[in-house]
DNA sequence: CTTTATAATCGTTAATTTGCGATTAACTTA
DNA sequence: TAAGTTAATCGCAAATTAACGATTATAAAG
């Protein structure tokens, strides 16, 4: 794609934030979470028996997930169990939680003197 | 891509939560939201002239959110009032929130009797 | 040493996302 | 009626994502 001219600048949060989100953006890669964190299972392979689809991409999915950093991997071969990364678990719920708590007014006093009247949304 | 053959199931849940990731996992509209959430502005122009994109990206980033659900917008031409969808809002903060804290184990027993021993991540 | 089991990686294909400028639509104001 | 303002949509290009099968790598087991 066209990279912006006038690159925006985001702060740590607002990044942080989006790469928890992406890797939270695929319904397979919720429920490998969910099958990690309940202990349900820790290999690949149990994962691959649970979920019909591809090894291959159930891996690239675990993948996805490591470089989020939600999970880390330890290599037994042949086997290599995974888990969750309690404390960047930790972090993406404390960001989630600051992103939808912080003190929002959420009201519609907008500065402009124009402002159209009779907004029922909020 | 290339449709799976077994298509997965997943629960209402899971979609729910990949949807709203998704919508958070760009960092502009990260800013968007908290933008309309702090009522640092209200009217599409107010973005436009507070992140340096194009206005035609911007608008499909509020596309976006709209169709995510997490904001509404009111016509009142030729000016557009978008605004929090609080109900889904709050629903998305609950279902992050049950996401990170529902009861996790996090433990490292998985039922395999073949399990490797020494673990250091969990 | 060969086979087996596990999981990462490669190569490919298709779909989606992101960005832009240009255009269009809709309503106000002059 | 014409001009102006605002924002959606279109059309395009580039990048990324998602899925697969095939291959490779690694270590254990025979």
């Amino acid at each position: 794609m066209q990279r912006t001219l006038l690159a925006v600048e985001y702060s740590g949060e607002e990044e942080s934030l989006a790469v928890f989100a992406k890797a939270l953006s695929h319904p397979v890669r919720i429920r490998i979470l969910t099958l990690l964190a309940s202990q349900a299972c820790c290999f690949t392979v149990e994962l691959t028996e649970l979920i019909p689809m591809a090894q291959s991409t159930i891996s690239q999915h675990l993948k996805a997930l490591l470089e989020a950093g939600l999970i880390q991997g330890e290599i037994n071969p042949p086997k290599v169990r995974y888990c969750i990364d309690r404390d960047n678990w930790e972090k993406a719920h404390a960001i989630f939680g600051g992103f939808f708590t912080s003190d929002r007014t959420f009201g519609c006093d907008c500065p402009v003197s124009d402002a159209p009247r009779g907004h029922a949304g909020c």
